[in-house]
DNA sequence: TATAGTTGTCTATATCAATAGACAAATTTA
DNA sequence: TAAATTTGTCTATTGATATAGACAACTATA
């Protein structure tokens, strides 16, 4: 990389602190793998005047950090790296949770968190080809690898044709697996939207993250082979832990 | 959506300001059409009510959209948005920066910025399938829609192979058009790879953001309909103003 | 032409963020 | 053991952030 002496520096008055700042710089680094996992932090004294500034606000940065389970401080030796680089979550026609993150992680699972039955919004209408207000089953669940939560999604699909996709879903704690219940042995990802924002109240609680924290978002349409609509979801990622890889589409 | 009353809500001593928090909200409306264009926002004491702060921290937080040339504020009638949705960049096998903005942008071009020889990092040779330290042609460059920068990218070529793409970029202004020059008639992205962040210094300056904004960053490699590697790339998008769309080829 | 509704400006106060310096406490190294 | 290195704690000061209240300036409308 050329040039790039400066775009180490940092915003003053700019609404963010400089701590999270500096925070952030820290994460990226981690998760780009610039900072390997279990090695030391260079000292608060050399990263300060790095960053151009004071050694306490460096400690700041550090201890938010240390909070959050990224890093450990130990007194007269240094700081540590604890936590590892994203995971790399494969997007593609065959979109599956667990396959995908099978080689990353040695455990991996999704957890119901609620469901509802509601009327079909305009989007969630629009997605699965129904008419508004549509009668559908919400499903709230969270995505686990080793334990830490990496995504947070909402799925839709029509209540008439999946009622018990629930408890399907509770029991099998897999899509695919509920799907297939009802006599859905294959489907594909119709289409893919992403964005990103910084995380809200929401799923700073769900994806157990720090204020400021950004999160991707995928808004998808999964079908059966025949182009029949399944399911609307909405997914939230973790961007400091996973990052999206387009499989061929 | 259902209960997204607390998602409402803000996150205090967070290291992120208040009035910052509360402009991104607001972008955020804006962006996916909830503030629609030149429409008045809700008045600053219902926004302070809303969010839970005082009248002045809204107050704050206008003053900076107002400054980015997001809102325009008049005395004793409303402020109102001036800027408008997101674009909709697609992605998939054949990704194209202009014709895929076509149907939404008046105009749209590509900025060469600059470009040097260097020698191939190590993941530029991995993508390239070159060992490394081969010298690479770089190219920077900016895409920009309707007079508004939405993209900064890096693109690596061989340099070899490609020698004089970096002029051939400076008039055509096209990547497809600089590659035909070298016979190439067509090529396939073969792979992407997504992540967000922070934009940094050198992000806030090329694409024109404020501190604290957001960018979508895709690293890809484009090849051959044979599978040869033609050009590594790291690009940068704003994700205040474009949105991701994954189409299926 | 009042009146209500809205943005703009001012003063004051409290808390958070950042800098500065000094030294303690723990660990590693010479 | 002594010295060097590194994290931890304390005090003090400055500027940015956030709250509070009052009122001016401007616009639209009854």
């Amino acid at each position: 990389m050329i040039g790039r002496q400066e775009a180490d520096s940092i915003e003053r008055r700019s609404g963010v602190s400089l701590w999270r700042q500096i925070a952030d710089r820290i994460l990226q680094a981690i998760a780009t793998g610039d900072f390997a996992e279990n090695a030391a932090l260079p000292p608060e004294v050399v990263l300060a005047e790095r960053y151009g500034v004071n050694r306490h606000t460096v400690r700041s940065a550090i201890s938010a950090l240390v909070q959050e389970g990224v890093l450990r401080a130990e007194q007269g030796r240094g700081t540590f790296v604890l936590s590892r680089k994203r995971l790399s979550y494969p997007i593609g026609t065959r979109t599956r949770f667990s396959t995908g993150l099978q080689s990353q992680t040695s455990e991996r699972h999704i957890v119901l968190l609620s469901s509802s039955v509601e009327p079909a919004s305009q989007r969630v209408a629009e997605g699965l080809g129904l008419a508004r207000g549509t009668e559908v089953i919400r499903l709230e669940t969270r995505g686990e690898a080793d334990g830490r939560p990496v995504s947070r999604a909402a799925g839709w699909f029509e209540a008439r044709r999946f009622a018990g996709i629930d408890r399907a879903m509770a029991e099998t704690g897999s899509i695919t697996a509920s799907l297939a219940r009802f006599g859905i042995d294959d489907y594909l990802r119709q289409s893919t939207v992403l964005s990103a924002r910084h995380a809200d109240a929401a799923d700073l609680a769900d994806l157990d993250l720090q204020p400021g924290a950004i999160v991707l978002v995928t808004v998808a349409v999964n079908v059966t082979p025949d182009g029949e609509p399944l399911q609307f979801s909405e997914t939230r990622f973790s961007a400091e832990r996973v990052e999206l890889r387009l499989s061929a589409l």
